[in-house]
DNA sequence: CTGAAAGCGCTTACAG
DNA sequence: CTGAAAGCGCTTACAG
């Protein structure tokens, strides 16, 4: 009840000085201004007694600086998303910023709506794993001077990006299975016109066609539940009942996946090759556990948090950076030598 | 460049009006200020075409209101968190409302700190999921009429809470393995002060003591490795070879727990019974598959951010209210009758 | 029907 | 060494 909201003014008033010189003790410049050690020692004890805090909306916009970073991503709750983003918030944080993120389920308008309504608050910056159909928005905030990181697909030109080696990644796994015996190989991949599954795809087409080996792709809705995911990759395999492997182009197809298998017959299970494309906490619980392209997303997170701060802390843009980030394949049981 | 942030002054000024109409106009009381049709048609187009969006923190400075909800959890990664956030989130937007989030990682010191930042902000209410020692900051919030509803776990008296039956559920689980013929079952569990958590333990306590069994529980610490957490419960089940049966506290724990039976001979992991306390989205894949205890993620989201906009909306505190939900066992292979 | 003014809680030249 | 003033971009009584 008392406790209601003290501000620099009523700290300025009870000490019978000016706000400004409560302001400029409070952040510390008060010795670049030569003010008495006694004055400041003697409003900091106040400020403590009172346990005043600054209000940051009041500080921002007064600074124009808001100390806060918008995090855009797909799905928070995804085993990909979820990671970076608690690695980013924690980068962030020893830098004095805060996240405000916002799932955009891979929706273009969800985007649009959130990127619109985050840059009411005039965020410091940007960190945007890009859903379809946001180029021009991006632009236009480039065009502001708005400081911005795109990630994990769709690069914009002129934009700092970071990344893995999706096409090279996958075609290490497709050289995997091939040297280990399999020759029939299938790829499972969302139907989705985003970059790194069209470069995973990419990556699979190029590689079977050096082996000269037929390529077999299902295409699964992103949209779809996880047991229609399942139903369609179960119709796949068993309209393909040559293929001895499959390469999953994300880690949930992969569980889908391993839930039609479970429901196919022993015979047809029975060694057969699995490569996922990200890695599962789970996968090396199953039995054969399974062989996983793995992304770094420790380095992915931390060249994320630094491009931004570069761009934040010195404004003038120079070239943009495209990082690409290699990821490197955990061998298990499920790629085994074919017997 | 040109771009150069308009404000509602500028749009005032070239239209040769006062702000004060443009905000009214704005923010859609033109009508009941009776301002004419055709001025609100001028600002309207004029707002449009240079693409105005008001300044969202010099509204919230001057009307009160952020439009805010801080999250605090313990890891936004977690399959437990992860979910609800997005729920929350999704909930919170058609609302009007935004989230800002963190994850305390249990630590003390970090979740009185996230709060102090976002206090700082003036948000418009908070949710959180308490890490221990928190309750006086909790207090101090509540007196001065900040929105509040904690959840999952150590309510806090006089604070709005939601959060699963966990004493009810283990005694469920326990119940189960018994009726499925095992009679040994053993109890593997965080080193955690977590109301929660001593829930779960007193639920499998009193229920062993019911049906005459020697209560076996291992404690592991929330802050060691996978790998640890694992050697500490293979060591556990080798330190007691009569268990025919174990409940895991966690899913994470589960999982540990899975690969340490996997590193022990054939012989014991058969037949060998198995509930784990929260699902997970592997456990259906795994062979045989693991039988659950689900939490209600939907209604346990919904029930929280209705929570709190009742409060937001409404300050004038009622009785608090304190919302079980109940948790639903899910059977599956891993606690079929003992043969 | 519309405008001038005060205020939200800060910061930052500027002046002395 | 310290204070008065203007300003950040809004909203909201108040006045006419």
């Amino acid at each position: 009840m008392e406790n209601k909201k003290i501000s620099i003014n009523d700290i300025a008033k009870h000490l019978n000085i000016a706000k400004s010189t409560v302001s400029l003790i409070i952040n510390g410049k008060a010795d670049e201004r030569r003010i008495s050690k006694e004055l400041q020692a003697k409003v900091l004890d106040y400020v403590r007694e009172v346990r005043f805090y600054p209000h940051h909306l009041a500080q921002s916009l007064a600074t124009g600086r808001s100390s806060s970073i918008g995090l855009i991503v797909e799905d928070i709750s995804d085993s990909f998303f979820g990671p970076i983003a608690l690695m980013i918030e924690n980068l962030a944080k020893t830098k004095g910023y805060r996240i405000m993120y916002s799932s955009t389920l891979g929706d273009t308008n969800t985007a649009i709506e959130i990127i619109n309504f985050f840059r009411r608050s005039h965020l410091d910056g940007y960190i945007i794993a890009p859903a379809k159909g946001i180029e021009n928005i991006v632009k236009e905030m480039v065009d502001e001077h708005t400081p911005i990181v795109l990630f994990d697909r769709d690069p914009v030109d002129g934009v700092d990006f970071v990344g893995t080696n999706n096409r090279e990644a996958m075609t290490e796994a497709c050289m995997h299975l091939y040297d280990r015996g399999f020759r029939n190989i299938g790829f499972v991949t969302l139907e989705s016109a985003q970059s790194q599954m069209q470069d995973r795809l990419l990556g699979y087409k190029e590689t079977m066609e050096k082996l000269a080996i037929d390529p077999k792709v299902a295409y699964i809705s992103f949209e779809c539940k996880k047991a229609m995911k399942q139903q369609l990759i179960k119709d796949f395999l068993e309209s393909n009942p040559e293929l001895d492997a499959i390469i999953f182009a994300t880690n949930y197809l992969c569980l889908a996946g391993l839930a039609a298998i479970n429901e196919l017959n022993t015979s047809t299970k029975m060694n057969f090759g699995i490569v996922s494309f990200d890695d599962h906490e789970a996968f090396n619980l199953i039995s054969p556990a399974i062989t996983a392209i793995r992304q770094p997303l420790e380095e992915l997170s931390s060249n994320i948090i630094s491009l931004l701060l570069k761009q934040i802390e010195r404004p003038i843009r120079d070239n943009p950076s495209h990082v690409v980030i290699p990821s490197v394949m955990k061998e298990r049981g499920s790629s085994e030598r074919k017997t």
